[in-house]
DNA sequence: ATGATCCTGACTAACTTAGTCGTGAATTCG
DNA sequence: CGAATTCACGACTAAGTTAGTCAGGATCAT
């Protein structure tokens, strides 16, 4: 694995409609613009997450990009698949669906645990968990700012 | 982080070393041949382990390479890092002596924990652990084919 | 209709990976 | 010594990935 911009991004732009879509649909402009994402990047990002079903878009004057579902039910593990593509360390490790057995590798049992580990830490931490803690890191720096 | 072929040929080489060096310097080609390894290429990645100070190695007619170590003092991790460079998943979780504080991202403090799990796990493992896999692995390999 | 907005695919520059190749340097042996 | 053997090192390359940009089309509220 290796979380490149397209994982950085991507989540931070899920965590700003998690933060500021409670009103309607968000433009992607205006998250571009807090996240500090290029603008032409952040519309391929958000392609491929209304592909994988996590934002649903709506065009026109007023459109935007909203969450599908509360985001407590959006784990971190899914979103950061749906961008990165597979997070496996090695490729003998790559859970691909033509059945295909990957070839054997020296170090396969030591990683097969460090993912299986990673793999359930991710599934267990949600969008809602990571807007609060961003909305926590936001306060402390308006805080900071003020002494 | 993402081990690739670096990786994995050259943690075989060492694995190699662990279980054929026992009688003096083994040379790059037997090694090569042994593991299914471009022999050009494998040149690169023992100069590297040399670097780094895994393997020391003697020229001339019945040269070849050996462990410095005894390979269970030799740590998985260390080895990783010597060939792949950093194994960090977020450039944000890179140690770097600059002393350079890395910007923090939005999932850092779910990675941090995920890293320093991966890396005990790493450093837990030794070559020799290895070498006791691969041997058992090819004993077993044998035995079925002779049934 | 029109203007805001999303949607899609083609394109590119820089970087990384996985090597190859050629030449040179050290060492041993006859 | 000189030839054979083995490692040592750097230049080069082809293919793939990453991080974008850009142009043009589709859709929808008003």
């Amino acid at each position: 694995m290796h979380i490149g911009t397209k994982g950085d991004y991507g989540v931070r732009a899920l965590i700003d409609l998690a933060m500021y879509g409670g009103e309607g649909p968000v433009q992607r402009t205006e998250i571009a613009r807090r996240q500090h994402i290029p603008d032409s990047y952040l519309d391929h990002l958000l392609a491929q997450l209304r592909r994988d079903g996590f934002v649903r878009s709506t065009r026109g004057p007023g459109g935007g990009h909203q969450l599908t579902r509360p985001a407590d039910e959006i784990c971190l593990l899914h979103v950061l698949e749906s961008l990165e593509g597979s997070l496996a360390p090695l490729p003998c490790l790559e859970d691909d669906e033509s059945g295909e057995p990957h070839s054997v590798c020296a170090q396969q049992w030591v990683w097969r645990e460090i993912y299986d580990d990673m793999r359930a830490r991710l599934a267990a931490v949600s969008l809602a968990d990571l807007a609060a803690r961003e909305q926590e890191r936001l306060r402390s720096a308006v805080a900071s700012y003020s002494i």
